[in-house]
DNA sequence: TTCGACCATAGAACGCCGTTCGAGGTTGAC
DNA sequence: GTCAACCTCGAACGGCGTTCTATGGTCGAA
């Protein structure tokens, strides 16, 4: 089971969710397909198993980090190793938090996160909705990231200046007075850094979140 | 072409992005899988045109809502229209501005929603921080949504009650001093509403946008 | 030592998928 | 009538998740 899992996130770091199947798995392990299901009832069990097992080293990676005195501060830092870990890692964005019951790490990460707010003066229901308000901006920037790489950049035929050059060129061609607000930021698309990007949404949020607690 | 279009989108509201096959295409259009190839060049294509041409209804819908005198206001108002959208077809969190290049109706929906930014007191990078960050929060929440319909929902064997309720039941069962928050919001999670969900994240990024804007 | 229960393995087979390909039809300009 | 250009079709290919059946191996009971 564990050589099953290690194998599995194995896989998928090497090449992206498309990479792990069944037939390619068990030819890593030595064993036939079948082997596998006695494990594992389904693909989609497999990829919970394995995100899990993933997402155990951001766990005690987050455990780890101690309090400080500014309950926010320490949400944002979890975010930050959680969006670290993710961008190592892509095919993690699109199974996280799938399926509780199968993902028991992401569960502790979850509660791990949401401690943080029970020192903030919040309702329950605000604490409920900024915890998911914080990993729905990691999650979604993190997915965002995995998309924007087109194979080309994998096989590093492109680099990526390239690529987010020639996103910005035709950009650029858009007419100016149809697309006055593309035309201002096209620069800054061209030469953007993701985790700046991601950055600036989790502080928009945090900021957000610290006006509502009046701390 | 149109027609491929409209088909594509009927078979993906009827049931969600896996129905959408060459085959089952081909069979409402009553040709061959051959023919579809000639108007599209494979399915990613397909997928980026029928998720373009559903999101010309969100534009058009968006391009109705005139300007108030508060940009973060209208910004919201736009956010919540795509929402509303994508929660009437799942699918599109999926595919939403995944090539520009093809899908010239999401280009100009994210033109409308960065001319607003173009109102408030911010630098370039800030403004497309921002419209980032907004975009991130309505796909993320939407995404989620679409990920927890696992089937039986769909099907209409189980209410959305109880199957929120069996969550809420496991969770639960966990150990109350190990997992003090998961305790606490259990009963929100148990009667949450998406919509509500999605409107918190949305207002704590606003929120910070607005103290960044100084306004 | 033999036997059966049970854990574990293996890989052929099934049906579905995206995609390719070559063989056609249809149309309108010359 | 000819010839391109445009469009249609469906068999065929390789790969996928999944199922099923047959077979090893292990180990306590007899």
């Amino acid at each position: 089971m564990e050589a099953v899992l290690t194998a599995a996130v194995a896989l998928l770091d090497e090449a992206g969710g498309p990479a792990l199947t069944f037939r390619a798995l068990a030819a890593r392990l030595g064993t036939g397909v079948g082997t596998i299901y006695w494990y594992v009832s389904n693909k989609d069990e497999l990829l919970d198993r394995a995100t899990d097992h993933a997402i155990g080293g951001v766990l005690a990676a987050v455990e780890k980090q101690p309090d400080s005195d500014d309950p926010i501060a320490d949400l944002r830092a979890m975010a930050v190793t959680l969006f670290d870990a993710i961008v190592d890692r892509p095919w993690l964005s699109a199974y996280f938090m799938r399926n509780t019951d199968l993902q028991s790490n992401s569960l502790r990460l979850y509660e791990k996160l949401g401690r943080q707010t029970l020192r903030l003066d919040l309702t329950p229901r605000q604490r409920f909705h900024a915890v998911w308000a914080i990993i729905g901006v990691v999650v979604g920037s993190a997915a965002d990231l995995g998309v924007e790489i087109p194979q080309e950049l994998l096989d590093g035929h492109m680099g990526r200046d390239e690529y987010l050059g020639r996103f910005a060129e035709t950009w650029r061609s858009l007419d100016a007075t149809e697309f006055p607000y593309v035309h201002q930021i096209v620069d800054e698309f061209a030469g953007h850094d993701d985790r700046d990007q991601f950055l600036a949404a989790l502080d928009l949020t945090l900021a957000g979140l610290r006006l509502q607690a009046g701390a």
